[in-house]
RNA sequence: GCCGACGUAGCUCAAUUGGCAGAGCAACGGAUUUGUAAUCCGUAGGUUAGGGGUUCGAUUCCCCUCGUCGGCUCCA
């Protein structure tokens, strides 16, 4: 008599070994009718499983998230079948669910077109009202091999053959249409009503540009209507916010064939903004007990030699230039310079921790097909700097690293983290005393900020583990920014020392980090955080003084000078023009806020002020504004 | 780099099956002196990304180059 028990801790018995959906029936109607898989004992399974002993059981509903997965995944087989029965010749391969959706990778002699898009929607509608069954079964392996080079489905053949020989070969049929899959799937085609095939995309076999291009359809799915539709305003307003329309219309920065794609030029407004972070960036790393270098840009290629860049960087390095019959590198990265700098004397164990922070612009060779706007360039400034320190200190500087590192993201608007700490990789260089240590210190760092983290082992690159953390935008996306990387590698090649209280010479630790990683990357997250909403402290243009009509010009200028004076960046409006035309410009530029001057504001020393949701305060005295205007200004965060 | 889509005035977009390349905004000139998101009139603006081909004729069809956009690990 098996005996079932649920998440809340109360248990069914049942006299028969029942299905997971007979479970769920059991439960209540209303989640047998919403239930599209289980899972028993922690593994997920289909809802016709029948579970024939004692197990916790839980019904998978499209609503969670592994539910949600599990739709997008059965609805990339629908898409498939839809696929096969309209273009007979296509291979299927692989057809995951994705973050906020699914793809399937198909081989066809002719590229996939718009309208075949919607033809294969279409079709997959007629599957899905046919609400076919949808059944798992077990195949031997060379059976399910034969079967499926029987119906010229080579790749699947492929994976078959690669699938760890201890694990079951799985099937599953829906009508015609049978593929290889671990599943679980959705019971029947009928419980999937609300997706939308999204679109075409070329994608290497396995990844690999060494292989076939496949043609790859993405979709989405989702359990009602109302979600889908969400996911589709949020990508509006992403689109929305796109930092490279933005950048266009607020001219903040461009990226013209002129220069070279992938190289930003920085327009005077955008230039403020960069400014003004920069300022803040320094403020604070003085305050952490930061010293500034300035370094090359480029160098002889025999110092990347010794960095080994050469070696393990090259493709991402632009080719050397010959001077004077040597030859140089432009910098992909900033440590070999400050590696220098530590070399240039002796040091004592006194000096440790020695923080170098610079301003760093590197240039990479990205592939032409991956640029884009601010987020892939082929040349940014890192806001880096290496910690040399002695062992004992690796806590208490990656513990400073990461408040300076929250406290300089929070500055920024960003709230919400997300921490990933990544450990040995296999291949590693440092003794595994080291490593353990080091991940030790950056564990215990972590823990003393009482921060949650996930862990990624074997995450790490080779040469020492290291702390991600990520960032959640205002709508919801994460981004990646702030690293701190221990090195023991670079000390070790440079051959770097200090000397120690023995009088012995002893290797420093080499720590490296960036808080926004990129100025670029982050000044095109910040444009699409605040959809060019800059708060008061990071706007280009605080304020703009309007004139009524040429009458009040030498009142505008004052109120301009007055509010200039007291470190405000502000602009006047003299132009003959109605104000409403003028208002609606700066709007659209947003501008926090409009100051309108006429006969009344004149006449009483004032100015009648418009903030950026189109609110009128009425006749505020200059000075009361003023000192407003400066106490938003002085928020940050 | 590879696959696909795209490339028309500074910007946003038109131009029937191949038949004189257009509009709005912006710019410039003039008028208007205006109270909270577009005042009116006028002027100028183009090697239709670049090159080659087919054609009586190409923005339109074909080829090449350049660029932009969407993708190219997310495990059957």
């Amino acid at each position: 008599m098996p005996r079932y028990t649920l998440p809340d801790g109360s248990f069914q018995e049942s006299a028969a070994p029942l299905s997971v959906f007979a479970i769920a029936a059991a439960i209540g109607a209303g989640l047998a009718r919403a239930a599209i898989a289980g899972r028993v004992n922690g593994s997920l399974v289909d809802l016709d499983t029948l579970v024939d002993q004692d197990a916790t059981i839980e019904i998978i509903t499209p609503t969670s998230p592994e539910g949600l997965e599990i739709l997008r995944h059965s609805t990339s087989h629908l898409m498939a079948q839809a696929v096969k029965e309209l273009f007979p010749g296509a291979q299927v391969t692989i057809g995951p669910a994705v973050a906020d959706g699914f793809y399937y990778d198909f081989d066809y002699q002719r590229p996939f077109t718009p309208e075949d898009l919607a033809a294969i929607e279409k079709r997959m509608e007629e599957i899905a009202r046919h609400d076919l069954p949808v059944k798992r079964q077990l195949m031997g392996r060379q059976e399910a091999i034969d079967w499926f080079l029987s119906q010229d489905e080579r790749y699947k053949a492929e994976i078959i053959a690669e699938i760890p020989e201890d694990q079951a070969i799985s099937l599953y049929r829906q009508g015609e249409f049978m593929d290889l899959c671990r599943g679980p799937h959705v019971p029947s085609t009928g419980r999937l009503k609300v997706f939308k095939l999204t679109r075409l995309a070329g994608a290497y076999w396995r990844g690999d540009s060494k292989n076939k291009m496949l043609q790859r359809i993405y979709g989405t799915a989702f359990a009602d209507k109302k979600a889908l539709e969400a996911h589709l305003t949020l990508l509006e307003e992403a689109a929305k916010r796109d930092h490279r329309r933005i950048g266009k219309e607020m001219d903040l920065f461009s990226i013209q064939d002129d220069a070279g794609g992938g190289l930003v030029l920085w327009h005077p407004m955008g230039a403020r903004v960069r400014q003004i972070i920069e300022d803040q960036w320094k403020r604070a790393h003085r305050a952490a007990g930061y010293e500034f270098l300035f370094t090359p840009h480029m160098a002889n290629l025999d110092l990347w030699r010794t960095s080994g860049h050469l070696d393990f960087y090259r493709e991402s390095m632009f080719n050397p230039m010959t001077v004077d019959e040597q030859s140089y590198q432009i910098r992909p990265m900033n440590c070999p310079f400050h590696i220098l700098v530590f070399r240039s004397q002796i040091r004592s164990h006194r000096d440790l921790p020695m923080r170098w922070a610079e301003l760093g612009t590197v240039y990479r060779y990205e592939m032409s097909g991956v640029l884009h706007g601010l987020f892939r360039v082929r040349g940014f400034t890192q806001d880096d700097a290496h910690i040399f320190c002695r062992e004992s200190q690796i806590e208490e500087e990656i513990s400073a690293i990461l408040d300076l590192t929250l406290q300089t993201l929070r500055t920024f608007g960003f709230e919400k983290f997300e921490i990933n700490l990544s450990t040995r990789p296999e291949k590693a260089v440092g003794s595994d005393a080291i490593w353990e240590k080091a991940t030790a210190a950056l564990r215990g760092a972590i823990l003393h900020h009482g921060l949650e983290y996930c862990e990624d082992v074997g995450g790490g690159a080779f040469y020492g583990p290291k702390i991600d953390v990520k960032i959640t935008d205002a709508i919801g996306r994460k981004w990646q920014c702030s690293t701190v990387q221990l090195d023991f590698n670079l000390p070790e090649r440079f051959d770097i020392g200090y000397i120690g209280e023995d009088g012995a010479r002893h290797r420093p630790i080499m720590i490296h980090r960036a808080l926004m990683g990129s100025l670029e990357r982050f000044f095109g997250i910040l444009i699409e955080h605040y959809a060019g909403h800059f708060p008061m402290w990071l706007a280009p243009v605080q304020a703009v003084v309007l004139t009524i009509t040429e009458a009040y010009n030498d009142w505008a200028l004052e109120v301009e000078q007055k509010l200039r004076a007291a470190g405000l960046r502000v602009e006047t409006d003299l132009r003959n023009q109605k104000i409403g035309y003028k208002i609606r410009e700066h709007a659209m530029q947003k501008v926090p806020w409009l100051l309108i001057v006429g006969e009344r504001e004149r006449t009483e020393g004032a100015v009648s002020p418009r903030d950026r949701h189109g609110k009128e305060l009425g006749l505020i005295p200059l000075e009361e504004m003023m000192q407003r205007l400066l106490v938003e200004a002085g928020q940050q965060g």
